[in-house]
DNA sequence: TTAGTTGGGTCCTCGAGAAA
DNA sequence: TTTCTCGAGGACCCAACTAA
């Protein structure tokens, strides 16, 4: 296979078989692809597989099947971008999988991180370019996505199960026990009825380059 | 004070329709 | 069948925030 295209020949005759790059089940439209890098063309009534080279929409051809054409995109992924291109798809699109997981009840935010507009809940955020609510969880020190939700509750609700299946019983236990004595216990400083006060500085010998001379102020 | 988590802005890539 | 175009989706990056 070998066409010229936009300056660039597609020529994926010396790239070994890649497998294909599922989408996550999340994101995958009515009548779209299954995999990333294909599309179902109407008018011909074929799946289509392009890549992004130099900025440049590159077709790679267009196929009676769906996975050949997604085969043939993982295969050029790799010729164009390299192994780390493909080994960094198939990581974005490994979306947290729940389906093993019972619904739990969502996981309150603290009531001191609530911001107008905000979620609600732990680990839900709300995407104004999609208008859409994303659920995420940090595990092992990296951010994994959950997905998107038209609804905060349910995308509370997948991320509850998230940190169930991730991090245990006992770290969902420890997160909603933790909300609630932060709201019980949480105050705040209350300096109404108090007259100005001058700054208290640090003693000399605690200055340090870039921060406060004040006591109790740091820079962040 | 540090490290982990959360929230938000920006920009790149994909998807889909239209035209060549 | 391929290319062009454009809007939407979503990933990346970093600042802000919090717990330890």
């Amino acid at each position: 296979k070998a066409r010229v295209q936009n300056q660039f020949i597609i020529d994926l005759s010396d790239v070994p078989k890649q497998p294909p790059i599922p989408k996550s089940s999340g994101v995958i439209k009515d009548g779209a692809s299954k995999y990333t890098g294909v599309t179902f063309h109407k008018q011909s009534n074929k799946w289509q597989a392009r890549i992004n080279i130099k900025g440049k929409q590159t077709s790679i051809g267009s196929y009676d099947n769906e996975e050949e054409a997604a085969v043939d995109y993982a295969r050029a992924l790799f010729k164009y971008k390299g192994q780390g291109a493909l080994e960094k798809a198939r990581k974005q699109n490994s979306f947290v999988d729940l389906a093993d997981v019972p619904p739990k009840s969502p996981i309150p935010k603290r009531a001191g991180r609530m911001k107008e507009g905000a979620s609600k809940y732990a680990g839900i955020y709300f995407r104004k370019e999609t208008k859409k609510w994303q659920a995420r969880i940090s595990v092992d020190g990296k951010v994994r996505r959950i997905g998107y939700y038209e609804d905060e509750v349910e995308a509370a609700v997948d991320c509850a199960r998230a940190v169930l299946k991730y991090k245990g019983q006992g770290a969902l236990d420890k997160a909603r026990e933790q909300r609630v004595q932060r709201v019980q216990s949480s105050f705040f400083v209350d300096l109404s009825g108090v007259s100005s006060q001058p700054p208290i500085l640090k003693s000399a010998c605690r200055n340090k380059e870039g921060a406060s001379k004040y006591a109790g102020i740091y820079f962040r």
